[in-house]
DNA sequence: ACACACATGTAATTGGTTACATGATTTC
DNA sequence: GAAATCATGTAACCAATTACATGTGTGT
């Protein structure tokens, strides 16, 4: 009974929150775990109408009582039980793969502003980020610190906050040691270290 | 001209040292890029065929000369400038999927020694990962320093480093939380905001 | 009347993993 | 001669994205 991931966080927000359509579903994925999940409807209507067929969701407020065609689910005991046992599995982390990263890798091969962009677009990705997790911060507290969900949540924002801040951090050093080392053609006599380093014996 | 991504790494690969079998080319990719990059043989055996039909990179070496039946490649002229326009095209990143982070969003849902079960095997993956790292970079130092790339590997490892220590400065704040709110079932009479905010206005 | 957001769905494609199959070479 | 590692490849499968198709309700 191999289930795709889209068909758990489904399970998990209708747990959440009850009676959502399909639309809202992924409307509620964006503004919630969204900077760390996403979902697409080529993905998400499909996995509803299996859920629905298993029994793990059921719909509720047909389309015929409520307006236009929407469709609502609302999460049944076997959906219930089925999100628990996955939450009780160990995550698997599947190799990540950072397109990001493997440019700069490569950096040396491409001229030295490639890199720069590369960064810089990194960066003001990144700021934006940090900028929206923070506005939304007192929002999500104002709004559902009584939540059962809350300290949850407020885990996975700390942890965004966390790495956006490292990344930006890095960005800064980054672009330094880049910038620097395009002015300073031919090294100085004495620059015996190219990078400092921390933690070295 | 949709060409994966597979294919790129294998160009940036060879650029850097030619003369690579497809073996010995998922070997490198493990130790270079490994924690941010990860490919399997079903991707690079036919991604070398490809890209040597496409004369962007060349057999070297047949099997008939050296030993056994392997297969050594090295990137063309037509490779590397193939390469070169790869790296100046601004990365995609692709929505992220970050299983842990859902799990642990949806942790609510589960008895609270589940998700701190997972936050211990995350801080137990992320030390192992440091603490690789933290060895590789001086090996990485005084085998590779006067590789024109290294700079750029360089900054790699430092990003990769600087995520690390985040998350792992993330994990230990999250089971202090998680733990002491296991202990504490009824709150205590004066406790008015549940978890410290930083940049709260 | 027009535009925009709401709303649901399907088909084609793809990028990639996993498992399987096979065999050579080295080392003990 | 057994085991481990080196080495290449294919077939089946799958999760997911993208593009496409279609239609409704609301606001201006």
């Amino acid at each position: 009974m191999q289930r795709s991931q889209t068909a758990f966080v489904i399970l998990g927000i209708l747990a959440i929150h009850d009676d959502q359509s399909g639309y809202e579903i992924r409307k509620t994925i964006q503004q919630s775990v969204g900077f760390f999940w996403g979902e697409s409807f080529g993905q998400i209507y499909p996995s509803l109408k299996r859920l629905a067929a298993d029994d793990l969701i059921a719909p509720s407020k047909s389309a015929s009582q409520a307006r236009s065609r929407r469709q609502e689910y609302s999460i049944t005991p076997a959906g219930r039980s089925v999100l628990q046992e996955w939450l009780a599995v160990p995550y698997r982390d599947d190799p990540p793969r950072d397109e990001f990263l493997l440019k700069l890798f490569f950096g040396v091969e491409a001229a030295p502003e490639v890199s720069v962009a590369h960064i810089r677009k990194f960066q003001e990705k990144n700021r934006n980020m940090l900028a929206t997790l923070l506005q939304l911060e007192p929002l999500a507290r104002a709004h559902s610190s009584h939540q059962r969900g809350f300290p949850f949540w407020m885990l996975t924002l700390r942890y965004g906050e966390a790495h956006l801040r490292a990344s930006l951090e890095w960005s800064e050093a980054a672009l330094a040691m880049l910038t620097l080392e395009e002015t300073q053609q031919s090294p100085s006599p004495q620059a015996p270290e190219p990078i400092p380093v921390s933690g070295n014996s």
